[in-house]
DNA sequence: TCAATTTACTTGGACTTCCAACTATTTGGA
DNA sequence: TCCAAATAGTTGGAAGTCCAAGTAAATTGA
C-alpha cells in the first residue's frame, strides 16, 4: 500500500468533480469512493487479525452466524440470505471451512435439495478464539469516534434498505431454525 | 442476490453480539459489516451503469483521475497513491484500459523506471460519456438522504486518516504533474 | 567509480465477489 | 398422475484486491 498523502485524495476528487460542473453529484461520488476505500481498510485489518486462525472476514461471518443458532447449523441458502451474499460465495466459503474441518455439510433431513452447514467442535472453538482476538485487536479501536460509527451504521442502513436488503423491523428469533 | 428479509440482518447480528457479552464491540462489528455490504451495493450499481461503456468502477476512477490532469497522463505510481490502491491493481487496470484503447503506456521522458499512462481521445470521450451516465443514473439518487451521505463521508474520512491514507489538508494542484 | 540500496513496475498466486449455466429435487396445476 | 415450473446448490469464468518475489533503472555513498 502506497505512502500517506499530505491531503485527502477523496476531498480533492470531489473538488475536481464540482469544478467540472457536477457539483450536485460530487457528494455522492465522494460517498461511493469513501465506502470503497473504507471497505479495503476494514477488510485488511480484520483479515490480518484473523490470519493466525486461518480465517478471513467472510468465513468468520459464516462461523459466527452458525454459532448464534441453537443447533449450530443452517441451510446454505439461509446463510446466503442472512449474510446478503450470492449463493456461490457461500458454496466457496463452506468449501474452505469444510476443508479446514471447521464445518461439515449435512444433508437436510426432509428436503433433498437442501444442504446444512454444521459447526464442528473445532469450528466453534476457532470462532470463539477469533472473536476474542477481533474484539481485542480491531473492534475495540475502530479508528473513528463512536458517533461516527453509529452515524455511519444508520446512514448505511438506509442505503441497504433502499437496495432491497430488508423491509420492516420485527426482531427475529435466530434460535428457531424455521425463521427466515 | 437473495430475496429481501423482513428485518435488518446487521442490526440482528449486533443484538446477538451484545447478547453474547460483546456489547462494547457490537457497534464496531455492525460498522464493519455495514461497510462491506454497502461496498457491494455501490460497486454493483456503478458497475452495472458502466457496463455499456466497457468500464468498471476501478477503471473508471483511473480514467477520471487522468482526465483531471493537464496533460491527461500520470505515472502509474502516482495513480496508485492517488487512488490508494496497490501498484499491482494499477498495472491490472491499465492493462485492460490499454487493451481497450482508452489509455496508452508511454515511457517517462527522464526516468527510465517510470511508465506514464496517457489518456487517448477515445479514452477521454468514453470517460465523459460514462460520467454523464453515472451522474444521471446513479449519483443523482444515492439511496440515502444527503445528511447521511455527508455524515458518512466525514466519518469515513476519519477512518481513512487513521489508516494513514493522508495527513493534513492543503488543497493540492492536480494540474501540476510535479505535485504528490 | 562502482557496488549496494531504493524505487518503479510486472508477474504469479490466493482470495473474494458476482453471473450464467447446469443438475437434482420438490412443488403445483391440468 | 405426471409434466412444467420453482428452488437449492455447484461449477466455471471474469473481475477486483492484495502480497511476495523478480526485473530494470536510478541514487547513494564509500
Amino acid at each position: 500500500m502506497p505512502e500517506p498523502l499530505p491531503f485527502d485524495p477523496i476531498a480533492e476528487a470531489a473538488r475536481n468533480w464540482a469544478a467540472a460542473g457536477w457539483a450536485a453529484e460530487a457528494d455522492a461520488m465522494a460517498f461511493a469512493t469513501s465506502v470503497v476505500r473504507a471497505h479495503r481498510i476494514l477488510v485488511t485489518r480484520v483479515d490480518t487479525c484473523l490470519e493466525p486462525f486461518g480465517l478471513t472476514f467472510s468465513r468468520f461471518e459464516v462461523l459466527m452466524l452458525l454459532s448464534f443458532t441453537r443447533a449450530g447449523e443452517l441451510p446454505l441458502g439461509k446463510i446466503s440470505v442472512r449474510l446478503q451474499v450470492h449463493a456461490a460465495s457461500v458454496t466457496n466459503a463452506i468449501d474452505r471451512l469444510e476443508a479446514d474441518g471447521l464445518v461439515t455439510r449435512v444433508p437436510h433431513p426432509t428436503d433433498g435439495r437442501t444442504t446444512l452447514a454444521r459447526l464442528t467442535a473445532k469450528g466453534r472453538d476457532t470462532a470463539m478464539a477469533a472473536v476474542a482476538a477481533l474484539n481485542r485487536d480491531v473492534f475495540a479501536r475502530p479508528g473513528l469516534p463512536p458517533e461516527g460509527v453509529r452515524a455511519t451504521v444508520d446512514a448505511l442502513a438506509a442505503l441497504r434498505a433502499s437496495a432491497g436488503d430488508f423491509t420492516s423491523e420485527p426482531p427475529p428469533d435466530l434460535t428457531n431454525p424455521e425463521t427466515p
